[in-house]
DNA sequence: CGTAAAACTTTTTTT
DNA sequence: AAGTTTTACG
């Protein structure tokens, strides 16, 4: 491209509308893009790169792109790379809290950690938070870790230290217990020397607070600023930005108050609405025109938010044609819904109309995923869950990543305490209680109270296993230097007999577990291909850190053909021909705990989110709820959301409302043990990343009269066998459930 | 010391 | 309902 005659290049900026087009333009200054839904900001975004490099001489490494999620900067680095050429590598394009990792594994020395600090994900810091309750007596009946966490969240949101909470403090002895344990807790990181989350963004600020030299270097380097979210961005973010820029005050931010949806993060709305304020000179730049979604999806996006006081006034229009009204439906019970929603995108897809990858349900909690899960299962339809239980969070994965870490770096306790007896040598609760004793005492890391074992009092004979250990665990370190991340992590699964001990147990449970471990061998894999690809040296701490950054939507691949399953958070961002929101009810969207609150400002938050689901959709748009659904374990009867009420009636379709019958699936079917066995299957299925793509096995090792168990349909004997395209559509007659088509690839038979 | 069973929470949304 | 933590016992 960049070779093309000018006048060419020109021509992909008069793609773009007028208003588009002036924010392209307007290269130098503060530069605020409000832009709507759906409204084209990301290729606004790709194209101002392109057009600064391109059109003004700016040196690529000058330009600094910061977005939501690493997929988003990874579309927004293609997307770039397809105009300009391969000058955008050297764009920076990545998360807040990535570009503050890489700015502190090189300076972070100067404010007295060591360069290869560990990154704590949530579980790690309820650990951390557990002992240091323990430590300072304090009584978790009254001071829950969860909301010590949140509180102590809440002010590093807000760039308070402990101390300056103590001051603000006052006379309050609850908030001065806390700024204590806030103070206590930070020591605590610092000694394992690791950071948290929000520490990420905290100390970047420091460094550049304390280290002029340094924040100037970076001043220089990043002449060119781009903030993606802006609405989502906190107090810390918009710091470490209006720091950055503070100096060619080169800073364009895209958002759209309407769909700040994280606040409970931390979020400041103020961010957004205030930035005419700090930078008075900023240019404005409103993008109104939705290119995405139906004139009936936007109508009914519009009214609903129209309910809120507290924003911008703005109405989003669309050239696009009228589509279809919105649909609704009503159930008795969420298994019926998860049934009509799944039914509904299976119909699509016979019919030809869609694609798995076309649809998305959305709901507002996790929990609610399960039930389109097994309907997924049952229907063999592909899927994937976005969030919920994190797969760096799984126990096999953890310890892993745990050695992985002690090797990386012994100060973090908390890793070296989780595998000390795993797998299990001898070394009980009580020995390492008093390791732990002896290492407070005498000032020093529990990894180094490991090396001096013998000199233990009361230790006894535990001091020759972990003497074992601690040999072991050296050997590691000193073979780290030469070895590949690969290499590293296959000599602890070789020497720790991790799978060994999983294959001996030989149960559905342990087969999925090395699968995992096999996932996480070929993430390593990949992490070095892609580091020798960019030139970047692979080592064990870039490794963990990226495995502590990757958001669970990063790792959707646009090229599987499968259902997406997430909560309306996370589906900020994407777009989707087809969309269902289900659980559409109040006291669950919106939530109870908005409903009974009493700051009116969180339900419009509830309903910012609420259109932001609304405004993924490009075509159809079906809303769905029960009449009496299961929570926690006890039946709710809600009615029907407000949200749904605020859409205007001629803009919705009803349908037939409530299904009269029940059919009752075989019992067998239903039950939770074969849903979790079928779960099993799916998910070491869905880890060979080839399965939905390719997926056509070269033959099957079954035919035609022969028997056959399925997971959860049982026992059956095949009938037919179709070669289809992508796979093999065979017909099956169970015993039990009856004559079923299924394609192979999914349907994971056994012949018996 | 390790396992199994029982009791006790949990309740939004996530980088 | 499901996950976590405590308790009891071999």
């Amino acid at each position: 491209m960049r070779s093309n005659p000018k006048g060419e290049n020109m021509n992909i900026y008069e793609t773009l509308n007028d208003m588009q087009q002036e924010a392209v333009y307007h290269t130098e200054g503060p530069l605020l893009i409000l832009a709507g839904a759906g409204s084209g900001k990301t290729r606004v975004l790709t194209h101002r790169i392109a057009y600064l490099i391109e059109e003004k001489g700016v040196q690529p490494w000058n330009i600094l792109a910061i977005t939501f999620t690493n997929k988003a900067a990874q579309e927004m680095r293609e997307r770039v790379d397809r105009i300009v050429g391969g000058d955008a590598g050297s764009v920076w394009v990545s998360t807040f809290h990535s570009t503050c990792v890489r700015i502190l594994r090189r300076y972070i020395d100067r404010l007295g950690y060591d360069n290869n600090f560990t990154i704590y994900d949530t579980d790690d810091q309820k650990t951390l938070m557990k002992e240091v309750c323990r430590k300072m007596n304090v009584d978790t009946k009254l001071f829950k870790e969860r909301a010590l966490l949140a509180a102590i969240s809440h002010a590093k949101d807000e760039l308070v230290t402990p101390d300056e909470m103590e001051r603000n403090a006052g006379g309050d002895f609850k908030e001065k217990r806390i700024a204590e344990i806030y103070r206590e807790y930070q020591d605590a990181l610092r000694r394992n020397n690791a950071l948290d989350f929000d520490d990420l963004i905290v100390k970047t600020v420091e460094l550049f607070q304390n280290c002029g030299e340094v924040l100037e270097s970076y001043q220089e380097r990043f002449r060119y600023i781009m903030v993606d979210e802006y609405q989502d961005t906190n107090t810390a973010q918009f710091k470490f930005v209006s720091l950055l820029a503070s100096k060619y005050e080169n800073l364009c931010v895209v958002g759209d108050d309407d769909q700040s949806i994280y606040k409970f993060r931390g979020a400041n709305i103020g961010n957004i609405l205030g930035f005419e304020r700090v930078f008075p000179q900023a240019k404005v730049v409103r993008l109104e025109q939705n290119y995405r979604s139906t004139q009936n999806i936007l109508d009914a996006a519009n009214e609903v938010i129209s309910n809120n006081t507290e924003r911008k006034e703005k109405r989003l229009w669309t050239e696009n044609p009228e589509g279809e009204k919105i649909h609704f439906r009503q159930f008795m019970n969420g298994f019926e819904e998860a049934e009509y929603v799944i039914g509904d995108i299976a119909k699509g897809r016979r019919e030809g109309k869609l694609n798995y990858r076309d649809c998305a349900i959305l709901y507002r909690t996790n929990a609610q995923s399960r039930l389109f899960e097994e309907k997924c299962l049952l229907a063999n339809i592909p899927y994937k869950i976005v969030g919920g239980v994190n797969f760096y969070a799984r126990r096999e994965i953890k310890d892993l990543l745990s050695y992985m870490k002690t090797v990386d770096n012994a100060a973090d306790d908390l890793a070296v305490r989780r595998i000390l007896n795993v797998p299990k040598r001898g070394i009980g609760a009580t020995t390492i209680t008093r390791v732990q004793n002896y290492a407070d005492e005498m000032q020093i890391s529990f990894y180094d109270a490991l090396c001096t074992a013998d000199k233990i009092p009361s230790i006894g004979r535990a001091a020759s296993k972990i003497e074992g250990f601690v040999t072991f665990i050296q050997s590691l370190k000193s073979k780290a230097q030469a070895y590949t991340v690969e290499e590293i992590l296959e000599e602890i699964i070789d020497l720790t007999g991790y799978v060994d001990e999983l294959k001996a147990e030989d149960t559905e449970e342990s087969r999925a577990r090395i699968e995992n471990i096999d996932e996480l061998v070929s993430k390593t894999v990949t992490y070095q291909e892609t580091m020798a690809a960019e030139g970047r040296e692979a080592d064990l701490s870039g490794f963990l850190e990226e495995i502590a950054l990757i958001a669970d939507i990063d790792t959707v691949d646009p090229g599987q053909d499968y259902v997406l399953l997430m909560t309306l958070h996370s589906a900020k961002g994407l777009e989707f021909p087809y969309v269902y929101m289900a659980g559409m009810e109040d006291g669950i969207f919106p939530s109870s705990m908005c409903i009974f609150s009493s700051d009116l400002s969180d339900m419009e938050e509830e309903r910012r989110l609420c259109y932001v689901g609304i405004t993924r959709a490009m075509k159809e748009l079906t809303l769905t709820c029960a009449q009496q659904r299961m929570v926690r374990g006890e039946t709710q009867y809600n009615r029907v959301s407000r949200f749904v009420r605020e859409i205007p009636r001629e803009l919705v379709e009803m349908g037939h409302t409530i299904r009269e019958h029940k059919p009752k699936i075989p019992e067998e079917a239903s039950s939770r043990n074969s849903y979790m066995q079928m779960r099993m299957a799916f998910q070491a299925k869905a880890f060979q990343p080839q399965n939905f793509k390719v997926t056509k096995a070269e033959s099957l090792d079954y035919d035609v009269g022969d028997t056959v168990r399925h997971v959860k349909f049982g026992v059956g004997i095949v009938k037919n066998i179709v070669e289809g395209g992508r796979d093999y559509e065979v017909t099956v007659d169970f015993d039990k459930a009856g004559v079923k088509k299924m394609f192979a690839g999914f349907a994971k038979l056994k012949k018996i």
